[in-house]
DNA sequence: GCGCGAGTGGCACGTTGTTGCCAGTTCGGG
DNA sequence: CCCGAACTGGCAACAACGTGCCACTCGCGC
């Protein structure tokens, strides 16, 4: 492992390396065990594994004692009733599961604000897991982690607003102008589109979050 | 510096040390420089130093070409109007400003999404600075931070909005007839009132957060 | 090329929202 | 009682938004 074990942090390949030496991190969990990612494919089978059964502390969904397993999503994870289901079968085990609405490149774990597990690039080779344990870093990945699933909210609040699908970068344009303030004629310019398809833009959004004024389109739409 | 430099990473000790060794890492930034802290109080000084003039490249406030510089901020940096015109110089000056509902509780800083500097705790002796060039470790910070700087919202829309009023009883229910997305007539009809007062409590409503259209007072009013 | 479907932009017209103006009401001092 | 301030509701003119219709352009497959 070279340099890095010594000075705070080693680098695993592939899934199977990283349950075999770093496994029993996620057993050894008493406080908290905080978990960022895109979907529910990163931290898969394997890692669920080295949580067998009995290998882990109760899970406190509330407060007060045990374990406080805190996973946040984006909405990737909602996409299919298969995941949804995956996704409340791990909120009913007692986990706190949030949905964020920006994006996660890349999956991290912080477990008991000790140790910090990053994921590596998908792009070459098996994947790789860094593992962290230099308190100043791993405060710091903790405190961003933390930050995220602070601002996420909360699965079940998510479930029912699922078929809000993605926005592409036009729709963020034209949200932008709505979120301007601009007149229809204004915002059309600004785009460079004609006001005929502006508001077909518009007309578009407010039927994709089933919004039947502007003002309900605007709440409803805060965020995204 | 010790095992940790080789590894990829190196602790300094106080500002003035981290200006000194690390200062030209920020007068490097070229693409991008993404900071997060909880207040204006932290990168004060000593690090806007290592930007004295004309060693940074130009900024680009909006788009293609030039380095983005992205600050995102906790609530606590807007508190008083000193800290507000602060805030209002910074994005003034080119930057990207944006609020974080979610607290912040290490510093950070990733430029180019090469380098990671993250603050230590205040706690004891001068403050360390653990600076980060272990690609994936600085990947998945960089994720976590953009994760933050997305969900969170642009200054711009927070300015104004600390000097909101409570909303009295009345104006609740104007807010949740216009939340439901009813007409104005239907809206008046249910709240027992005329058309055209009703009409003027939108008015007014809009005229306390400052919208200028009923999506942008939607989008400011979410959540009260 | 031809037909086809998707997307765009112009136009018209209906609906909804915005505002000034004014008359009527209520309430509290003088 | 009278006055004025604050509020309400009706009316009207105007601005802004919503949408159906049609002509036009592209790109695609035959």
């Amino acid at each position: 492992m070279g340099h890095g074990e010594a000075a705070g942090f080693v680098t695993l390949r592939g899934e199977e390396e990283l349950v075999r030496r770093a496994g029993d991190l996620f057993a050894s969990a008493r406080e908290e065990f905080l978990c960022g990612a895109a979907d529910l494919v990163t931290w898969s089978g394997g890692v669920n594994a080295a949580f067998a059964d009995g290998k882990r502390p109760p899970l406190r969904p509330e407060r007060e004692g045990g374990l406080a397993m805190r996973k946040v999503y984006t909405r990737r994870a909602l996409g299919d009733p298969h995941s949804e289901r995956r996704l409340a079968a791990i909120a009913a085990s007692g986990a706190q599961v949030r949905i964020s609405a920006a994006p996660l490149a890349r999956e991290a774990i912080v477990v008991d604000r000790r140790v910090a597990i990053l994921a590596g690039s998908e792009a070459r080779g098996p994947r790789t897991y860094t593992v962290v344990r230099a308190a100043d870093v791993v405060e710091g990945i903790h405190s961003l982690l933390y930050a995220t699933w602070e601002a996420a909210e909360d699965v079940a609040d998510c479930l029912g607003a699922a078929a809000l699908p993605e926005l592409d970068e036009e729709a963020r344009s034209v949200l932008g102008a709505l979120s301007a303030g601009l007149t229809d004629e204004a915002a059309a310019r600004r785009l460079g589109m004609s006001l005929r398809t502006y508001r077909r833009r518009v007309a578009g959004l407010m039927a994709a979050v089933g919004a039947t004024s502007r003002f309900q389109a605007g709440v409803r739409v805060r965020g995204r």
